[in-house]
DNA sequence: TCCTTAGTTCAAAATTCGTTGAACTATTGA
DNA sequence: TCAATAGTTCAACGAATTTTGAACTAAGGA
């Protein structure tokens, strides 16, 4: 219930990578980050796998730090961690969502810019 | 025995980010970033791990298409990829190698600057 | 030619990972 | 209170990954 996350200490730069190594991770982070700013539940995912998929990505993605939860009434809002990451690791995340941009699995949600 | 690497686009950032997801590989990556220009055989990393898991290791990088493996002699030559991965994904690498920098793992082989 | 050095390949074992359905919890609204 | 909505947890299963030792290949030097 209570959705723990890592301090940005504790955050591995080898497991971000291992956890960003996967299709579906990868395209949820590129597409929280294709609309920072927007509120983002879990359900917004529902295009990349079966809601019990969907909990077990998103989970990994918070585990490792790179998302944080929210809960919010009945749902989660998810968001990028991007100041623990951008402090962290420079430049990596800009990296990835630039190198992630036209993915495969992305463009099934290019609803946005 | 022809060693196959693949071509700059067939480099898959997802493949990428799964094969530097690994304490092993990515201490691999960081000594031969802090070594580049230096020629590297596999026994340099003998501290890393068994002969045989370093072959392991090693021809998953090449086969992610990080690095590249030139047969000399009895023994093979690795270096970074660096111009195609840094054409194909701008900064990753970068980004990685510096916040790979105080890895444990690395801190074994610190006999360099 | 024979030995050594450097590294690969193979098969087996151990571990971890991703996916699924069924059952569950918690919040909201009628 | 009752039902619907949003998401989690659990156990199970197959698939992929890592690690290991034993056997192998290929080049170089004595």
């Amino acid at each position: 219930m209570s959705l723990p996350h890592p301090n940005p200490d504790q955050i591995s730069l080898a497991n971000v990578l291992a956890v960003l190594g996967d299709q579906t991770r990868l395209a949820i982070v590129g597409y929280l980050a294709r609309n920072e700013g927007v509120a983002m539940s879990c359900g917004q995912f529902l295009d990349f796998g079966s809601k019990t998929n969907l909990s077990y990505h998103l989970a990994k993605l918070r585990e490792a730090g790179i998302t944080k939860t929210e809960v919010s009434g009945t749902s989660r809002l998810i968001s990028l961690r991007r100041g623990d990451l951008d402090s962290r690791f420079p430049g990596l995340l800009d990296s990835i969502v630039t190198a992630a941009r036209d993915l495969p699995l992305l463009e099934r949600l290019k609803d946005d810019g």
